[in-house]
DNA sequence: ACCTGAACACCGTTCAAGT
DNA sequence: ACCTGAACACCGTTCAAGT
């Protein structure tokens, strides 16, 4: 799943654009990150980020196939931040809190990337790398294969799905971001006790609560479910 | 936040199109839908819209303000169906689960829909309906209101999120559904041993496990947590 | 009162031609 | 060997004009 078109990547010469850029897989990579940021995820086209690079943007096909194979290798980018920034400390609860939380993080600090591409396999090598990690955090904690295997899943999904759902409104045009960030007061908090008894009763809570990410909560359920599986299946032993 | 542009929608006179269709917002949204399952989530262009209703393109800025105006309609359709098909028994427990696993099936059966409004907050009729609903089975169950909307949160955010994570594969256009699903067996099944043992040792198991959706054992796990704060809440009183 | 059609400012992608 | 530019087949949205 290499995605480049030209094998012998990164050693072949390249002639610099009319405006003296020399492009490079990672030069790419880091441009569309920058503009998604700067300008939302509809500024991820091949035409602007050919105005932003100094090059036609038709040759922006010589890096990656399609505009989609450009959006797995953003995503594999910050696969990598995240796991490069990360420490593990040889206790597996903690590691794997630390990582989710990382995770989740990272996906909040580039949410209109993360919400592109988090639900994506991307198959390159930082995902690779972290698949390796978190299974070996947990074979070395003593989880069985299977049994890690189910963990290393169960905890990725979880990261990733909630990583997309959080980074989603912040991801947003600005028109929709305002508009949704009302309807709990514009509408939910509005409702007539008489017509809509339960939202009227709590409404000053679901104001407050909805506000807030889910998934430190979830991560913790899910990791002192793990803990249970592994005392379990060292009794078995 | 109904989105109509003329306040007395539905008792207006409408003079047919051309081809001779009377439009509506049901109608649009109905056809929306169908496209969106027919030939993928690109099809849902305003232009192909008016070609599959029989109206001129721009006709439909009468019904909604802009194409994401009317995703959010075709996202509380969705919610409308799962909310109708489900038949709560005053077991709370059992109708969470019976809910959460019809919402997951419910955007699997529509994954091209469901990966572009799972993460959205309509504030539209149906999804007012199934707040209502909801947060009733908590109070009913004997929740303190704070505490309802805690478990209503998780509960919503959970399975918006898996359902978006286990649509977004079926979502994908036809060329990077295939890549995708190739990864875990065309790349990680073939990784050799000496640099990445963990996924060599476990590859049998990756491969199998990565196919099954984590949802419903997620789900279990929060309803039991949920479960056993009723138990605590009830004890304080 | 509602639908239409032209217009504007965009897209992704391909491929022959240039250097 | 790599970059360019034209071309093709699309987009969403607005607004004056038609019925």
């Amino acid at each position: 799943m290499s995605e480049r078109v030209v094998p012998a990547a990164g050693r072949r010469r390249r002639r610099p654009t009319k405006q003296g850029v020399v492009l490079s897989e990672e030069l790419i990579v880091e441009t569309a990150l920058r503009l998604i940021e700067e300008h939302g995820a509809e500024a991820l086209s091949v035409r602007r980020l050919g105005r932003a690079l100094g090059a036609d943007p038709s040759s922006l096909y010589r890096y990656f196939r399609h505009t989609d194979d450009l959006m797995l290798a953003v995503a594999d980018e910050l696969i990598g931040r995240t796991l490069h920034a990360w420490r593990p400390t040889g206790d597996w609860r903690a590691d794997l809190r630390d990582l989710g939380l990382r995770m989740h993080a990272g996906a909040l600090a580039h949410p209109r990337a993360a919400v592109l591409s988090a639900h994506r396999v991307t198959g390159r090598r930082y995902e690779i790398q972290a698949v390796e990690t978190i299974l070996g955090v947990l074979r070395d904690a003593g989880f069985p294969d299977a049994e890690a295997v189910r963990v290393y899943h169960a905890f990725v999904d979880q990261a990733l799905a909630y990583s997309a759902l959080d980074s989603a409104n912040t991801a947003l045009p600005a028109a929709a971001r305002e508009a949704e960030a009302d309807v709990w007061e514009a509408t939910y908090a509005r409702l007539p006790a008489g017509t809509h008894p339960h939202i009227a009763a709590t409404a000053r809570h679901l104001v407050a609560s909805m506000r807030d990410s889910s998934y430190p909560a979830a991560l913790e359920l899910l990791l002192t479910a793990a803990e249970a599986r592994l005392a379990l299946s060292r009794v078995r032993d």
